[in-house]
DNA sequence: GAAATAGTGTCTCTTAGACAGTATGAG
DNA sequence: CTCATACTGTCTAAGAGACACTATTTC
C-alpha cells in the first residue's frame, strides 16, 4: 500500500498548546527463508537465505525508495490487528503466523510528513506462504531481498535502523526460543532445523552434525524440545526428500527450556 | 504527574476521514529491590523484595486508582527521552539507569479519554537512587509496592497487563543478561548477586551456594562474566558488610555469553 | 559454642566436542 | 564407486550437583 497524504490540519495545530501525533502507523519486517535447489549429483539440501520483504515507495521528496511495508493504524483496531492487516495486504496471508511487536520508533524529523512514530513489527513466515504475495493490491511493487541486499539499499525513513533491530531480535530469539518452527514445515529433519538456525544466525557453528543431534535429543535439559513423528503403528517416520539415507522426522513440542547465563 | 485533560478537538475530528491518536504517552514500570535488615544474632543478608513504583491517580470516572507513572510524549523528543523525563519527574533520578522499551499498548477503549495508545517502558533502579523519590512535583502520591501487592490493586487502564509483561520481561532478562547489575552496587559479593537473581526470579533455585560460585567463576563459557575487585597491590578486596567471614568482591565485566537452548 | 556467612574437597553422573566409522540408495 | 546425507561408537575433558567439611568473627 502507498502511504496516503495526511489531512491539512497539522499546520493549524502547530501553535496550539496540545499537539498529538499525526498518525501511528505500523511497519512490519516480514522475514522468510528462501530455498534454492543445489543440483548436485545426489539429493541434497537446498541453499537457504534469510530474506525480507520490501516495497517500492514513490516519495515526492525522495523519489523511488524501498521501505518496509506498513500503514496507519485505526482507532478501532489494536496494533497487532493492524500489523496482521498489513501482513495480509502485502502477502495475502490470512492465518496465524509468527508476528511480534519489535518496538516503537520516533525521533523528531523521522518522517517529513509530520509527527509520525511507527510501531515496528517482526513477522516470520514460511516461504511457501509467500507464493502469491502481492499479486493483487495497488500498483506498488513488492520484492524479497536477502538481508545483505536489503542493507545495501537506501531505505526510507529509519527503516534501516528498524531492520537492524529486527534482525538482532530474531537472531537472539532463534537461539533462545523455538521460533525456528516459523521457518520449518510441521515435520522436519534435524538437518533442516540446523540449516534454519545457521541461516538466521551465521555465527552459530556446529562442527559436527552428529553432536548437534545427540545434544538436542539426549541431553536432559533439552529432552522434549522435539519429538519424533510416529506412524499409526508407533514406528518413526522418515523422509528421503533431501537425501537417499532416510532421515527421521521431528516436530516441536510445547516444551522449551529457559536459556540462561548463570 | 497527573495526566492533563486533552484539548477539545477530539470531537471536532470524529467525523473527518483521517483521525490521529489523541496523544502518545509513555508509561514506565520502575522496578527496584528494597532491602530490610534482618536483626539476627550475627551479621546477615537483608531480606529483599522486588518492588514497583505506582502513583495515585484521581480519575473523574474511577475515583482513586493506582497507576504506572507516565505522561504524554512531545513532538520534539524521542520516546526514550520522554521515558527518561518521566523517570526524572517521579524519582529525581538524573543519571544513566537501565531503561528499555517494553512495547506499545493499544486496544479500542483502553483509555476512556480517547484514542490513546501507550508506549510502556521498564526501568530498573537501585534502591538507593529512590531515596528522594517524589519529594517535589505535584500533589499526586507515589509509593513503592511489592509486585505481589501491586497485583492485588485495581490498576488504571491496562496497567495490570503492562505490569505482567514487564515482570515477564525482567525475569527473562535477569537470567539471560547481566541486568542484575542494575540492582547491585558496582562491587558486590556472590551472595548479593544470587539474592538479586532469586528475588526477581523466585523459580531460580540453587541448592548449593558453593556450586553456584564454582559454576559462575570456573566454567569456561561463563569465565569472565565477573571479575574480582583488586586492590592497588593486586590482592582481592573483601567485604564484611553482611558476614563476619570476609566475602570476595566482584564486578560485572562487559562480557556476556549468549544463552541458548540448542 | 552457636549463628550466619564464605568458602573448599571430593565423588558421581552428565555433557561437550573431537574423531572415526558405517549406512543408504541414486547416478 | 562416488556423492550427499544420516546416523552410531568411542574417547577425553569439562561441567553439574550432591554432600561433607573448614573458616571467620561476634555474641
Amino acid at each position: 500500500m502507498s502511504i496516503k497524504p495526511l489531512p491539512r490540519r497539522r499546520l493549524r495545530y502547530r501553535t496550539k498548546k496540545y499537539r498529538s501525533p499525526d498518525g501511528l502507523p505500523t511497519d512490519i519486517c516480514i522475514f522468510t527463508i528462501t530455498s534454492k535447489a543445489r543440483y548436485t549429483k545426489t539429493k541434497s539440501l537446498p541453499t537457504k537465505q534469510l530474506s525480507v520483504l520490501l516495497i517500492k515507495r514513490i516519495s515526492t521528496t525522495f523519489g523511488e525508495q524501498w521501505a518496509l511495508p506498513g500503514g496507519f493504524s485505526k482507532e478501532s483496531e489494536t496494533l497487532d490487528e493492524c500489523a496482521y492487516r498489513e501482513l495480509k495486504e502485502e502477502t495475502n496471508i490470512d492465518r496465524n503466523v509468527h508476528i511480534e511487536q519489535l518496538g516503537t520508533y520516533y525521533k523528531p524529523g523521522r518522517d517529513p510528513r509530520g509527527w509520525i512514530p511507527s510501531v515496528a513489527y517482526v513477522s516470520l513466515v514460511h516461504e511457501d506462504l509467500l507464493a502469491h504475495a502481492k499479486a493483487d493490491d495497488d500498483a506498488s511493487e513488492a520484492r524479497l531481498f536477502s538481508v545483505e541486499e536489503a542493507f545495501e539499499l537506501q531505505l526510507a525513513f529509519d527503516h534501516r535502523e528498524i531492520l537492524t533491530d529486527a534482525l538482532a531480535r530474531i537472531r537472539e530469539k532463534m537461539l533462545q526460543t523455538n521460533i525456528a518452527k516459523a521457518f520449518l514445515p510441521d515435520e522436519f529433519t534435524l538437518s533442516e532445523l540446523l540449516q534454519v538456525i545457521e541461516t538466521v544466525v551465521p555465527a552459530f557453528k556446529v562442527s559436527d552434525r552428529g553432536n548437534f543431534e545427540r545434544r538436542l535429543l539426549s541431553t536432559t535439559r533439552r529432552q522434549g524440545i522435539l519429538e519424533p513423528v510416529l506412524a499409526a503403528d508407533g514406528t518413526p517416520l522418515y523422509s528421503t526428500e533431501y537425501s537417499n539415507s532416510p532421515a527421521k522426522l521431528y516436530r516441536f513440542t510445547d516444551y522449551m527450556p529457559v536459556a540462561m547465563i548463570y
